[in-house]
RNA sequence: CGGAGCGUAGCUCAGCCUGGCUAGAGCACUUGCUUUGGGAGCAAGACGUCGCAGGUUCGAAUCCUGUCGCUCCGACCA
């Protein structure tokens, strides 16, 4: 392609729009423009780039025995109704009306529809094994788009669908795409790791997420140094904090004391009370199916979201307001406490933290504004409906296994397996024969991954501060000539020669033909990050030699009519490697 | 949705507080000349409903009200 012959906008200052590194060299390199907030056009150059990760994925899907499909984007809400996501995804999907006024939704995810297909064509385990992938564009209504393509309203993902008749066949259909994510990725010039998920809102008991360590990542990622032990932060648990909670009683009963002014557990913990964080258990109250739940955590710890919906059993829950609060428990925010609770509060379920199991000597809200209770003992103070993992870990914490510091690291996801069991095909009747002649649902996982998430993760992960350097297996070209010459030159006939020549051999050849100054070139072709470059300037060319120059690597003087030789050597070798 | 901030040329921004004269700069763009190894120089030029709608005022980019949009922090996610 001649560099006058296509688009490439590239920019010369930093959009004020884009916060993190990856996005604005997207936005600089010339590779998408935003429509609107979440929504980007692919240009030329990045659509190179998008299909490059696309064949990638489906290579090594195919390679895994996974069957190309295609599903509509526009789906009948009734599938999702009877999936029982339709109100748990609610606030995430898109709905439209047609000239009828019937709503349709614009599929986020695929599992409803994939199912639907397997209830009405997979209906004997002879039929199984089998894996329906497809890529294609998804669409989320997300609160707040950001990020460029990281969290945008559509985006193009890699959606797989496994079909088994048992569990040990779902297992290895797992395994099977577990071990394609890895070489998917690796292809990609990515490094990626696996870690332990939370299967949130898609469901299932067994996930793990692919992750790209990045301190812009949305993720943290809590692992170990033997790599033995890896899990997001929401699924991550420990031995416990580092600071163990008081087991000493220090008194026959709690105790009511005057906190005038005092909501928060720093305040508590500042003069004149002095009540450490530690010593603190923080009540929490959250409206889980129309009712209220009381959430004990240690006061210098964090409830962990995902963890409660395990705890609830249910991903449709919140915060209760601050009036919702104060009309069973008769405090506000700031002064609840799981001790001596009223009679409206009395049958609420109480889940305390196993980080405060024995724990004595605390302190509490007492129910009333402006007064907190210590001497709580919680086993005879509180009365715990049931001891749950509900708080976030920390750095230094001990993992369960095998007793090493926990680290925490960002992370941006790009890829997530499940194993999903029967979630979907009880409720949507993709049942079969089995061969005991029983009917019964077919064992499901689903695995996904983020194609332009993974392109900008790709970005992120590769880069300098003159722009990107793509692996070659991405690049949106494999080789960049670069004459410093005007138009009619011989250092432009030469790369003219030298551009036809590389097409011959099958390259992927950009040719920065446009009558500009040397410097403009050179800082675009840095700013674009083709992998190889070939220069062509009149000083070198006397000497009959021209520059090769590996974006991030030092210069070599080729001998000009070795170089298109040479070039493409490199390309292949360069592909092998991430091969 | 809660909190904060911003909307002035394609992009980055100044001007606003303290209303006033033809609304500015840099980059990008057009034309010409010069220049040609790391984002050139000179000259000429084009580009603005100052987000939108009301209001205050002799007069509004500037003050007030409303509204829309965007960005950032929080909750959500591939």
């Amino acid at each position: 392609m001649r560099w006058s012959h296509t688009l490439i906008p590239t920019l010369k200052e930093t959009p004020a729009e884009a916060e993190i590194l990856s996005h604005q060299l997207l936005l600089r390199a010339g590779l998408v423009r935003k429509l609107t907030g979440g929504l980007y056009t692919f240009l030329p150059l990045g659509l190179r780039v998008l299909r490059k990760v696309e064949q990638i994925v489906r290579e090594e899907m195919d390679r895994a025995g996974a069957l190309e499909v295609s599903m509509p984007t526009l789906q009948p809400p009734e599938i999702w109704q009877q999936s029982g996501r339709y109100d748990a995804l609610a606030d995430a999907l898109y709905k439209v009306r047609d000239r009828a006024r019937k709503e349709w939704v614009l599929g986020p995810t695929h599992e409803e529809v994939i199912t639907t297909l397997a209830a009405g064509e997979i209906n004997s385990y002879r039929q199984m094994p089998r894996n329906f992938y497809q890529i294609g564009v998804k669409f989320r209504d997300e609160i707040r788009p950001r990020f460029g393509l990281m969290r945008a309203k559509e985006f193009i993902m890699k959606d797989a669908y496994s079909f088994d008749a048992t569990d040990e066949g779902a297992m290895a259909s797992y395994r099977l795409m577990y071990d394609a994510y890895a070489r998917i990725f690796s292809r990609c010039g990515l490094r990626a790791f696996a870690v332990e998920a939370d299967t949130g809102i898609i469901g299932g008991n067994y996930s793990h997420e692919f992750m790209v360590p990045a301190e812009t990542g949305e993720n943290e990622v809590a692992y170990v140094d033997s790599a033995s032990y890896a899990a997001n932060i929401e699924k991550a648990s420990s031995r416990g904090p580092i600071v163990p909670t008081s087991k000493t009683s220090t008194g026959p009963a709690p105790e009511a004391f005057p906190t005038p002014g005092v909501f928060t557990i720093d305040a508590l913990a500042a003069p004149p009370h002095n009540v450490p964080a530690v010593q603190q258990i923080k009540t929490l109250i959250y409206l889980v199916n129309g009712t209220l739940a009381l959430c004990l955590v240690r006061g210098d710890d964090q409830a962990n979201e995902a963890k409660l919906a395990g705890c609830f059993g249910t991903t449709i829950f919140r915060a209760a307001t601050a009036d919702e609060i104060f009309a069973a428990l008769g405090a506000h925010p700031g002064s609840l406490g799981a001790v001596r609770l009223g009679p409206s509060a009395q049958k609420l379920p109480v889940y305390a933290d196993e980080a405060l199991r024995g724990g004595a000597g605390l302190v509490t809200g007492a129910n009333e504004d402006g007064a907190h209770l210590r001497h709580v003992d919680i086993d005879r103070d509180i009365r715990v409906s049931r001891w749950v993992d509900i708080r976030t870990v920390r750095a230094g914490e001990l993992s369960v296994a095998t007793g090493e510091p926990l680290k925490i690291q960002r992370a941006i996801e790009v890829g997530h397996v499940f194993k999903l069991g029967e979630k979907y095909s009880q409720p949507l009747n993709a049942t079969f024969l089995a061969e005991d002649g029983q009917r019964r649902p077919s064992v499901m996982g689903c695995y996904g991954i983020g194609v332009t998430h993974t392109m900008q993760a790709v970005i992120e992960q590769s880069n300098d501060k003159d722009g990107i350097r793509w692996p070659m297996s991405v690049a949106p070209y494999q080789v960049l000539i670069t004459p410093l010459g005007v138009a009619g030159s011989e250092t432009m006939k030469l790369a003219e020669q030298l551009y036809a020549d590389l097409i011959g051999r099958g390259i992927e050849v950009l040719l920065d033909d446009r009558d500009d100054r040397p410097g403009v070139k050179f800082k675009d072709a840095d700013l674009i990050g083709i992998p190889l470059r070939v220069g062509i300037g009149e000083k070198s060319l006397a000497k009959g030699e021209v520059e090769f120059k590996p974006r991030g690597g030092a210069l070599e003087m080729l001998p000009a009519g070795q170089a298109a030789d040479l070039v493409a050597k490199r390309v292949a070798s360069e592909l092998a490697r991430l091969a």
